[in-house]
DNA sequence: TACAGACTTTGCGCTAGAACAACCTTCGTT
DNA sequence: AACGAAGGTTGTTCTAGCGCAAAGTCTGTA
């Protein structure tokens, strides 16, 4: 998953990491300059918290590589994850929805490459860069969009429908062929997958064992292999 | 509810409706006339819907008077409700989030006045009128807010504490002083409450006749009215 | 190379709450 | 005033999936 990142320095960013990603794709080459030298760069190991639910949100953040969990805990110390992050996404952009904390935790799912930017210049970002503004609140449409079907999944369908279709989700929007099928593309447990679906890690270790005797999944410990999406999404549909 | 609405003509608005509602709280009054005359009126009926999950979202639209609920229909015909929202708040702004057609359907949750406008003017209000859109987003975040705080509650409680903090939320925000406590400020069914929790209109009622019993709440038909808020806080709490 | 901690599997009993069912109450209509 | 539809109550049965328990497996570290 990290290519070319190998070859490159960290200090001095290649302009060609952001050309092609969404919010910087239609800027020419000193705008992106001059974004990527007011980025501070860090790499983070797995399971790293980047920011946490409440913390006051001074900079915003691009995973440059990786994948980001978004997460929240309850008083009573259960985790629930709310969604995760792709490599050439934003995120962490309190300002943009009128916050001045972060309303969640970050945490990284892989290692990453994560570049932020101090909150102050969010302002001079979204006034200087032309489609810089809408293709970001793209994105806050996406993810209201996910929250909303959550909603509905939970609210409708039962346990193995949502196992199911969190995971179809995974392996669409994260997932690496491999021979056998599509991998979820970070390190992803039992307990994971039951906070994504609101289950118990049990009843999901029972699912991906039939599953798995069916020929649907294949997994390892920490990774799953989807070799059957077909059949899978069959089992998401209502009472399948 | 409808207070001064009663005398204005639907035809000619006052300008004094808006000025005191965020979005446009920062304008001078001939800015605010510029608005309301680009603006149509329309009375619904209780029940009506304003959009519908899907639509070309050619306008957006503001609550002058009355609630809006925005509802989601799975393709099983079950319906989950995902918020109210009340007078003085914009919806249906679609073009905001990045978005061409509308993400859920809008009814009346009660007789509702409702501003409109097309949605070509959004660009124009963005740009014209300060605050407008930082005030929009403002909304957007507490929208996602709510959305992640369902996400959790149904991750993590019982049907019992989804319910009272439900009812609790609904009061707070649309909430009117009776005697005897307060009341959800429109109709509102069993059914309506299990598409708001995830649970079946028989456990509400069960629920709401236990409460009633230990003086929690007082319902009639269609009618809510809490109160004992506080002791319906502490069964919100988890394993209360 | 052995150990400890992290992750996974599987069995069993139990219960929250859904499903099914029947009946009652309220309200608007004619 | 009578009827039908919409909304509400309450009892009984049933089961998905949780809680609890115990044991197995993998992996990084000393």
């Amino acid at each position: 998953m990290e290519a070319h990142l190998e070859h490159t320095s960290l200090a001095r960013l290649d302009e060609s990491l952001l050309t092609h990603i969404p919010p910087f794709s239609l800027l020419h080459h000193d705008q992106i300059r001059e974004i990527i030298d007011q980025a501070t760069v860090r790499r983070y190991v797995e399971g790293t918290a980047v920011f946490r639910e409440g913390d006051p949100a001074y900079r915003f953040f691009m995973v440059l590589d990786g994948y980001i969990r978004v997460l929240r805990v309850t008083p009573g110390g259960e985790q629930v994850i709310s969604l995760h992050i792709p490599s050439g996404q934003l995120f962490g952009f309190a300002k943009a929805i009128g916050r001045d904390t972060y309303p969640a935790t970050a945490m990284t799912a892989s290692e990453a490459i994560i570049l932020s930017w101090p909150m102050q210049v969010w302002d001079y970002f979204v006034t200087s860069y032309p489609g810089f503004s809408s293709e970001t609140y793209k994105i806050v449409g996406e993810r209201m969009g996910e929250l909303n079907m959550r909603v509905v999944e939970m609210a409708t369908q039962q346990v193995e429908q949502r196992v199911a279709n969190t995971l179809l989700r995974l392996v669409n929007q994260t997932g690496r062929k491999v021979e056998g099928g599509i991998e979820v593309d970070f390190s992803i447990t039992r307990q994971d997958l039951s906070e994504m679906t609101a289950t118990t890690l049990h009843t999901i270790s029972r699912l991906l064992s039939a599953w798995e005797k069916q020929g649907l999944v294949k997994s390892r410990r920490k990774h799953i292999v989807v070799s059957n999406p077909q059949r899978l999404v069959v089992l998401g549909q209502d009472h399948g």
